[in-house]
DNA sequence: TGTACATCAGTGAACGCGCGTTCACTGATGTAC
DNA sequence: TGTACATCAGTGAACGCGCGTTCACTGATGTAC
């Protein structure tokens, strides 16, 4: 290919190596949902992902996102939404067993650990203003009805099983986050969780509004060291 | 007074109504603290607030910042510091019942929902890097070591200790952002938080490590209307 | 099969902005004698 | 009690930067006839 080459009869003092793939890119939109995934998971702040940046790296004119995005926080709720609709898929896709409560916990804890930068993007501000953003919203709402299902027996009230899954839910959110702060290692947040998801799942396979009478998942594996407080 | 007044004689076209109180302000690193505190609770992100901004709503010059801190981030970490100090008081404060996992964890939801900014910003990406910042990785392990004591029974070994806590705070940590998101009202946050403590506490004050016979928490106090996935 | 033309998807220059930080400085404070 | 002087805590101007966004534009595409 003779990109780099072009010009040379022009003579003009190049600034930059533009390495313009085609006039009509085609797939801008993917292109920055790509570059935008690829920098959040390098770590850092999901705020300090600029648009500017996002075009420079996939070789294209700043002005090339605003034909497919009103603006940049368009762009970073169209990426949020992408991952809602992954999410909902890993949590469907995970209900192979028996047992969908440990299946769909277990798969949002791996969500959220394997793609911190985006889980990170996905919670955050943007997800607090979400009626701003229709895809958004309608794409963790899904998700979310899918959370709903956590601990779910048929015995039980609206009241009940809203009760189970958001306290499931809480903890499954909660113990990955520690884990995204370094608080709690990889391993034992996954360890937790499972107990959790088991502790609550037996809770409900039985007479589901009966008393527990399995033990407390105080055994369940970990580190072999313990650090507390902190993680290294 | 007549410090609006000053320099009527110079003449000069004044840009801005400066009022500044001393030369020697005297307190800029705490007026400084209580700004940012006040920026944080204004909502929005904690990263957009500025080291200008600030400086400029305490009626001081940017640079009369760096007589105290090193940068901006040395700033922030220490306004989060501050705030795991407090964190740290609260739960003390709180340890007058006869339940202590109760009273700690409702205080820690507590903390969370009345100061969402510093909230924010304490578990945000400065405690992730906290080893760069010494004040507020001792803090934040001072605040942690309060947690740890979360479900505690003196007849469980250290790992079994160390499960009850991270469930337990797990799901208060995550309950805490549920609602901080509005994926869950604060009434039901709190409600749920209130079931797992004593549901985990029961644990502990009986035969810690013998199985549980109470009931799971399903029947708390919820809000008149359930909403599902959102919250308005 | 060829041509006119509307539409689409990009360009590059420019805008104003506010930021964090550095610099050389100066007024105020406090201490030693 | 008064004076010299080091130190402290502020100033204001300037730096370079990268950002989000707008503008008038142009090359490429596809469709109607």
């Amino acid at each position: 290919m003779a990109e780099d080459m072009r010009d040379d009869a022009a003579g003009g003092t190049r600034k930059e190596p533009i390495v313009r793939r085609n006039y009509h890119h085609g797939s801008v939109p993917s292109a920055l949902h790509a570059a935008a995934r690829q920098g959040l998971e390098a770590g850092g702040d999901p705020e300090q992902i600029g648009l500017r940046d996002l075009a420079r790296k996939i070789g294209v004119s700043p002005t090339a996102a605003y034909r497919h995005f009103t603006n940049k926080e368009d762009l970073m709720a169209s990426v949020a939404a992408e991952g809602f609709q992954e999410l909902t898929e890993a949590l469907k896709g995970a209900q192979h067993g028996p047992d969908p409560t440990v299946d769909i916990g277990l798969a949002y804890i791996e969500f959220a650990l394997t793609q911190p930068g985006l889980f990170r993007l996905m919670f955050g501000p943007l997800l607090t203003e979400r009626d701003k953003h229709e895809t958004l919203r309608d794409s963790a709402a899904e998700a979310f009805a899918i959370v709903e299902r956590l601990g779910c027996a048929s015995g039980d009230s609206d009241a009940q099983r809203r009760a189970k899954a958001m306290v499931s839910y809480g903890a499954l959110h909660g113990l990955a986050n520690l884990s995204l702060m370094k608080i709690l290692p990889e391993q034992e947040a996954r360890s937790l969780a499972l107990g959790v998801l088991e502790h609550v799942s037996r809770a409900s396979q039985t007479d589901p509004s009966a008393p527990l009478d399995q033990p407390f998942p105080s055994d369940v594996a970990l580190p072999a060291t313990i650090k507390l407080s902190t993680v290294e």
